[in-house]
DNA sequence: ATAGATGCAAACCCTTTGCACATTA
DNA sequence: TAATGTGCAAAGGGTTTGCATCTAT
């Protein structure tokens, strides 16, 4: 895992100086967490070193902002806030405007959406902003702010297991329907022995899961940061579903099978690509590998079927390209 | 329909007072369209009337965002624009940062994601802002800036028939399999009833959109408004394949009728209320009703259904509460 | 030696406000 | 007349910048 000091050395442009003020600047805003103004940094790294003058503050962050260290955030207050992006991916934000504190979310269902609307359009998405303001549970319970929840990586990694481990349920749901339904034993065969791989890379998750919460008991508890309902449904529980509605014989399994595995191979690769060095990041790199390699063993069943459907000339359908 | 002036009179608060001034700044402004700067009030209202401060326009901004003329939008520019709420619901934004110009859109399937997200937090929602930055398809192609499209309001009334019109196709579906599945007589002669009944609402609002699209065949070509994918497969739609996974009775199907014309009327209805007066508001609203006609319709049924068969003995299962 | 970093203060931009004056109910 | 609305100029907050000075490469 990367530390923040490589975190930074990593986004460092390189006509920049060093300089051991900006040091100190960086180092104390990465130290943060939440949405902090110009004017929380400059009393945190006037509380730490001498005198910094405001001037520098505002050109590091500039500086942060330009190298990918920071993000300018606007909450319409009339001023920016930074967050760093150190373990730390972009999300939507829910604002509370009683007492100003805000909760990170992502919501792939959401973002699946506003992709959609954008093709519509044929625009260009460089950037999403999403931010829901209102009153937070403790404010209209009249309970103070709670306390500032474990560093948002963990319950990133806990939500991109939670997505893989539901994916890869719907994934045995997938294979053990297919292995009733198959109608020759070599097809059989295979999706019994996806079945059980997925059951195995299951148990896997869900090791690496009770493993994580191990580690802090207090993960389980806390909210959702990733939201993915839609993502889920649309992968290998609308293949299943499929599955029991036509009556598909073998090959059509096999081909909803590759649609599914790739379609979650291209879901969790692209999310992962997209995030900020984090645990979370790689657990979907870690999945989208596994899918691929599913995709592949998939695919080469189907076309070793094909080429036996074609020399017993058991061929039912016209041959077509896959 | 409501004219300006009207739209003004409606929104004007008790405590204030008539001011010629005033009212050339909120008529300038609502001659606007899109999201303009103070200053770009500054310099049309200069334009029509006189020498009117930049302070009175500051103030009558605020006057009537307070007052539900204007609402105050942040681009994350550094500063604020206003945009006018006579015939324009809320909305989302896709902003182009090259020309700087933004498109709107609505969508429920998104608005209903957001919903659960606050949910899952018990956050008590007030306002969402939606932001999409990235390059519009005019900027891309090297294309000029398109024309200014019509007021939003005809498109909006346009989606709001089209989403009506989905739906209520949807219900026809619904009806059609019902009464195909019905196993008694009086309960196939219903369904029929309603498919018959569904089938001329639909005409209705088929003729009401040729009609709008007459009075303005631009309106056709016209980039979507509001986005509700979800919004109708989550309706009749889920309740038709219900029907048929489950091989449903008579009465059985009448409760899935019920449900599925409640939602119907509850998602019209909310939407509705939530839209400043249009002509799309109109239309939810009016749908809303029919919704909610429907259901009662239904729900007669299904208490004759099973007051009949109470009396004649053949309660198939324990009689339960609706 | 030279480009980049820093401090200071002034400038900037957008917006709000105090106060005297004008206007409306 | 009493409460609102208007103009002007000044103040306010947040942010950027010009310029002299310093510092890392």
């Amino acid at each position: 895992m990367q530390s923040p000091t490589e975190f930074v050395e990593r986004h460092r442009p390189s006509g920049s100086r060093r300089s051991g003020k900006r040091d100190v600047i960086v180092g104390v805003f990465l130290e943060q967490d939440g949405h902090i103004s110009p004017d929380q940094l400059v009393d945190a790294v006037r509380a730490r070193d001498s005198q910094i003058s405001r001037a520098t503050i505002y050109r590091t962050l500039q500086w942060m902002t330009e190298a990918g260290i920071a993000r300018k955030v606007d909450f319409g207050e009339g001023r920016f806030r930074f967050e760093h992006a150190y373990r730390h991916p972009r999300h939507f934000h829910l604002i509370c405007r009683r007492c100003k504190q805000s909760f990170e979310f992502l919501s792939s269902d959401i973002e699946s959406f506003i992709d959609e609307v954008a093709q519509a359009r044929a625009f260009q998405v460089e950037e999403s902003v999403l931010q829901i303001y209102g009153t937070c549970e403790a404010c209209r319970a009249g309970r103070p702010a709670e306390a500032a929840s474990p560093r948002i990586d963990s319950v990133f990694a806990r939500d991109a297991l939670r997505m893989a481990i539901a994916t890869e349920r719907s994934g045995l749901t997938f294979y053990t329907r297919a292995a009733k339904i198959a109608r020759d034993r070599r097809g059989r065969t295979l999706f019994e022995r996806m079945a059980a791989e997925e059951r195995e890379h299951l148990s896997k998750l869900e090791a690496r899961y009770r493993e994580l919460i191990a580690a802090d008991p207090s993960l389980e508890a806390q909210p959702t940061f990733l939201f993915f309902k839609g993502a889920v449904n649309g992968l290998f529980a609308a293949g299943a579903d499929e599955l029991t509605k036509k009556g598909a014989g073998d090959r059509h399994a096999l081909r909803i099978g590759i649609r599914c595995e790739r379609a979650s191979h291209r879901f969790f690769k692209r999310y992962g690509d997209r995030f900020e060095e984090s645990e979370g990041k790689r657990i979907f790199l870690e999945f989208a590998d596994e899918e691929r390699e599913h995709c592949e063993l998939l695919v080469r069943e189907y076309r070793s079927l094909r080429e036996r459907e074609r020399r017993g000339g058991t061929v039912k359908r016209r041959p077509r390209t896959a």
